[in-house]
DNA sequence: AATGAATGAGCCTTCATTCAT
DNA sequence: GATGAATGAAGGCTCATTCAT
């Protein structure tokens, strides 16, 4: 032990405390996204998250750079959460039909019980269009995303392509979504069952 | 009868006075989504508009409310617009295929030539999910694209709901506009394919 | 009448003018009572004045320099019909308690039914203190109401001097008429016995 | 014991933080006051107060909720004070002589050397006869006042009420204050012989 | 590491006043 | 005489960010 070189003893150090610091940015953010998905990135201050959250103002900063950054974390965050609980839905799934009515189900859940969430990330994807700053991270998950829409669908390049596949699945969620939230409240298997159909018609190609 | 003319004469001045007011509300508003659709609304200041158009910021005021009512003016503008070219475009149509190459070509020229008013309108109905006051624009609207995909692929409610193919030729849009947007520009007859196989898939269920 | 000298014709028309002028003034400042007196001085716009009288905005400046000389006409209007209101009343009065129970009941009627505009007189009263502008004419309104404070209870400077009489008076009617905007409703009786036992205290001296 | 600590140290920094804070409005308020007593409440822009004295715009908000809220801090801090002055004035007095006296005195130096301040309260307790959110504050004042009233001249039931005789003892301390303001400057012991003479009539009865 | 007091640029909005018609 | 469109200075208020402790 002893003869570890200083360097080393240093370096493991500061990964302990960059670790320390990643647990505690989670944590925060975590608490941030309460905060956002309700009033939105613009309508959402940071006093707004300091206060909902028993945080401090000054901590938010100390571990954030500005408000941007806490967003693109938050995003992050929680949309591979997302991505993950998809993942898993239809890892189990063995044939076509178990993957598509897997994959409708996930989504439509995620509709019906995560609606605001999933507002935030439409907020952000938004935001992106205008400020370059946020590309990055819309970008990385839509790809993350992307990826799942083709794990579902498979590569048929002779009908559509995966980002026109991805951009329809979106945009149909997004509508849903929206009459979700408007105040058109649908259940779960209502719900699925339009994805079902929808990539029925994706397969049939 | 000489003594209905005052009355004739008041009605007529009236009524001209609000002719008027409408000519420069629109006109205001032609300014202002100059300044919108660069920034966001979020990020665009009256101060801005009123700068960009030489207009006094008083004068924004005089005409609109405040400033959501300003927002919603304008998107109401723009997307008649939008929805009377895709109809004029679609209106020569005879043959299915005539109708779904001109609606592609309209919605794919539209992306290249009209993609930062768009964009615009992507923030307004983000905004509708967390501020309920934009949601009587955007909920007509979306009706009125609506009626323009089901004059396109007519009703088949043994295949998708027009809400949803609505959501998912929408999607597409959105999605090949963020691309134009973030920087891969493609070419009109390009993006037009790909909401030809869109439509092409939609038909043959 | 053709002798008269050219002077005295254009004198005559000119006169002419003035009165018709004074009457128009008249009639545009009875109208914006209505409105000063509902939300007060520093709250009522001109716009408010002329939309709530269906006056246009720029005869308002027509006639008044600004919105200060529009207010010293309002006020010096209204008092004058007040001081005539009470003077009248008391001016059938025989005996000493007529008097007293004349003008009690004037300044109680006068609390119940003009409460409103009553607030407007101390809304001005208090500007007065601040801005000089309105010291005349509160001045020469409150030299009004002494002269009638002293009729009704005459000259006993072994007493009470008139300018405390009068402040005295002021403060029972200005409470009294707290009260009553404030949600207190008192009958008229019952507020003209307040001013009474005040009255009758004093005469004792 | 040890572990009651923590708990007792949090809430004795707490109650230091909110000390702190209380101190710290206080200081603001006093500063406001100085401005907002010189030109009335309707006059005064937060930007007047901050400059005047040498604070920032934004910290005024910082303690106080709006306008209104810091102007009802200034009066409740400024009229506790005058109660607090005419309350020790009278306390040591014994008999009804002296009691007038002190009371008179304490009016009346008032009038001389706290005249702007004092103005100050006229202006709120007016606009509260407009706007509701002034009231509780103008209740509670005039509460006191009236307590003061009460324990200068007793209850006599059957003589004027207590209400009545506040309105009368404001009415001309106003109208003394009003002539002070608008320049017939008076001496101060001018001025008691004043409301003496009043409070030996109401003593009469 | 953590706090929250303090800052001040900037925002939306109001409104008396002006002026072309 | 009369109108109301237009102006722009000014006001209350917000809020990301900084910094002393």
């Amino acid at each position: 032990m002893t003869d570890q070189k200083p360097i080393g003893k240093l370096a493991a150090r500061a990964a302990i405390k960059g670790a320390k610091r990643d647990a505690k940015k989670r944590e925060l953010a975590e608490s941030a996204i309460e905060a956002l998905k309700r009033y939105g990135y613009a309508n959402t201050t940071l006093r707004d998250i300091a206060a909902q959250s028993e945080l401090s103002l000054g901590m938010l900063h100390y571990y954030f750079e500005n408000k941007e950054q806490l967003l693109i974390y938050c995003v992050r965050l929680y949309k591979e959460a997302f991505a993950a609980d998809i993942g898993a839905r239809i890892a189990g799934a063995k044939t076509r039909e178990d993957l598509f009515q897997a994959f409708a189900e996930g989504l439509a859940a995620s509709i019906v019980e995560e609606a605001e969430t999933h507002r935030l990330w439409y907020d952000i994807r938004n935001q992106a269009l205008f400020d370059p700053v946020f590309q990055p991270v819309v970008a990385e998950i839509e790809g993350s995303l992307m990826g799942l829409v083709e794990r579902v669908t498979g590569e048929r390049s002779d009908s559509l392509s995966t980002p026109v596949l991805y951009g329809a699945v979106d945009g149909v969620f997004r509508h849903l979504l929206e009459s979700q939230i408007v105040g058109n409240r649908r259940s779960i298997p209502d719900l699925a069952e339009e994805f079902r159909s929808l990539l029925a018609l994706a397969s049939k190609a």
